[in-house]
DNA sequence: TTATCTGCAAATAATTTGCATTACT
DNA sequence: AGTAATGCAAATTATTTGCAGATAA
């Protein structure tokens, strides 16, 4: 039995072949972020006859048993938002998204995440989720 | 002639009457973050007769001569994301949404930004733009 | 005047849902 | 077997667009 079949036990979700699929591919993609209909054409392209309403149905069930986490990128330059995913590895990161390749790159920072608790204290709340996206370019060398 | 007639001509925009409108409810109404159907039912109650259509046409010409500054903010509630606006007054803050009432808060943090810059520069970028939302909920006083 | 703007209704795009069928356990 | 999951197509939602008529400069 496959490591992600134990996973989807553990969420309480029924281990079937879409589910296997899309966790699968979450898992062994090299670009970590993917939109429902680059998964879905993913799929198909592999040969996977899975249609787009489930892959929307199962992210948003993994969203809810936490294996995967959803973003919604809004790159400034007005394009249609569009969602996307990634596996929960567990530890909580930030995200920097370069405008000019599309590129994600993760970071987490201690300072950022301490200084938000105070605020949101001093503010007489407490955090429940944030999301801090930076929308950069590549630094000219010489500047 | 009006203050807000002559932003729109400082903006390149023709003053019309939907852009006027616009313009003042935005900065009168106490709900500093409005969305296009906000807006759209706000000016209808008040009489005027003003299409959802140019509603958003506005908005996003607004938005292109930096007059109003658009987010989306994704309560994490799973509900549909919605784009709401506001005025640009020019200097930049960062905002927290109070998952209980929907209010939104505005602050400023230099430390938090200075690190932002930090982090873009260790990684080779520069920051072209960024957003921080912070989702909270009313602190318990015993804690 | 005359190009620009507006309102309406129809078009898009992303996502969701209804329902008959299929697949887990 | 029996319930829960899937695929398809139709429905929704937020937003955009085409076009004929209205309006600002």
């Amino acid at each position: 039995m496959s490591e992600e079949t134990t996973e989807l036990r553990k969420a309480g979700l029924k281990v079937t072949h879409p589910r296997l699929q899309i966790l699968r591919l979450l898992e062994q993609t090299d670009q970590k972020h993917m939109t429902a209909d680059q998964i879905y054409r993913a799929l198909n392209d592999q040969g996977e006859d899975i249609g787009l309403a489930t892959v929307y149905r199962v992210l948003s069930q993994f969203e809810s048993a936490q294996l995967v986490r959803k973003h919604m990128f809004d790159d400034g330059s007005g394009r249609p938002a569009q969602a996307c995913y990634e596996l929960d590895e567990g530890e909580h990161h930030d995200h920097m998204v370069c405008m000019e390749t599309g590129e994600v790159i993760e970071f987490f920072d201690e300072a950022i995440e301490r200084r938000q608790e105070e605020i949101a204290h001093k503010h007489g709340y407490e955090i429940v989720d944030h999301s801090l996206v930076m929308y950069v370019r590549p630094r000219k060398s010489n500047g």
